[in-house]
DNA sequence: TTAAGTGTTGCTCT
DNA sequence: AAGAGCAACACTTA
């Protein structure tokens, strides 16, 4: 589920793992994943090179190599990487892998192939290229700032916390999950939200974006680490609210299902 | 068997 | 012009 929560936690992953070592080999098995750029020369403009930092804004990952240039990687719904020790078995649906010199390898998996993997020549030229709004989970995303992404618009509140060139890193799930928190209903115009509303809408967006990160998100176990009262595991069919323990309501929103509480959120 | 789904893009319609 | 709706992408699961 690679929100702005995932992609981080991927991003520490390859802090941890990966950093520093020399590529050996790029292989790519379904080319579909690609933007841009072909199999041949992502293979040859990052073999002998390293992998120095990582960045990320909002949903996407870069990752920069040492002598300039930098690999940006995002993830629709199924992707992810993994870092994959020497000896271990490759992961399916690994769509470009990464071999380095000690055997180690890093796995681009998408399974839905709606992720893409690139090459960018600068990361800050990339995020305007993109047309991406300020990262919802940066130090500089204070209140004024968070305002200031939502104003001017007649959406409903939910479309807008979406809208990755108002704010950048929240999906549906994370959406969902805000709203039932901050205990708005998702439908409101985001134009109609008061001042206490939009204070606690931002405070419960940064907490719990940043509780996603500390407890795994996008890790497999995450689903058993999700902390009590979170809406997460009861988006679905069925569903009650863990608060009221009252049925969930669904309606649609650009083709994507919305969960909330009609008692709790209004 | 059918449909829905974590994201994005591009097109149409209002 | 803003914003909603829809299809497409490939595959799994309910």
């Amino acid at each position: 589920m690679p929100e702005l929560p995932d992609v981080e936690v991927y991003r520490r992953r390859l802090d941890r793992g990966v950093l520093n070592k020399t590529i050996r080999k790029v292989s790519v098995s379904d080319s579909r994943i690609l933007d841009g750029v072909n199999a041949a020369t992502l293979a040859r403009r990052l073999k002998g090179r390293r992998f120095v930092d990582t960045r990320r804004h909002g949903k996407h990952l870069l990752v920069r190599l040492d002598k300039g240039g930098w690999v940006h990687f995002h993830f629709g719904m199924t992707g992810a990487v993994h870092h994959i020790r020497d000896g271990d078995r490759p992961l399916p649906y690994t769509r470009v892998r990464f071999d380095f010199s000690d055997g180690d390898h890093l796995a681009y998996t998408s399974k839905r192939l709606l992720g893409r993997v690139g090459l960018t020549a600068d990361a800050d030229a990339f995020v305007a290229e993109h047309a991406l709004g300020p990262d919802a989970l940066d130090s500089e995303m204070d209140l004024a700032a968070f305002r200031k992404a939502l104003s001017g618009t007649t959406r409903a509140v939910k479309a807008a916390l979406m809208d990755q060139e108002a704010l950048a890193g929240i999906g549906n799930v994370y959406s969902d999950e805000i709203l039932f928190h901050a205990r708005i209903d998702p439908r409101t115009p985001a134009t109609k939200l008061d001042a206490a509303k939009m204070r606690r809408l931002h405070r419960t967006m940064r907490r719990l974006l940043e509780t996603a990160v500390e407890r795994g998100a996008g890790s497999d176990d995450f689903i058993d680490r999700v902390p009590r009262g979170w809406l997460l595991p009861h988006r679905h069919k069925d569903g009650r609210c863990p608060r009221s323990h009252g049925a969930l309501a669904t309606y649609k929103i650009g083709g994507r299902t919305s969960y909330f509480c009609p008692r709790c959120q209004r």
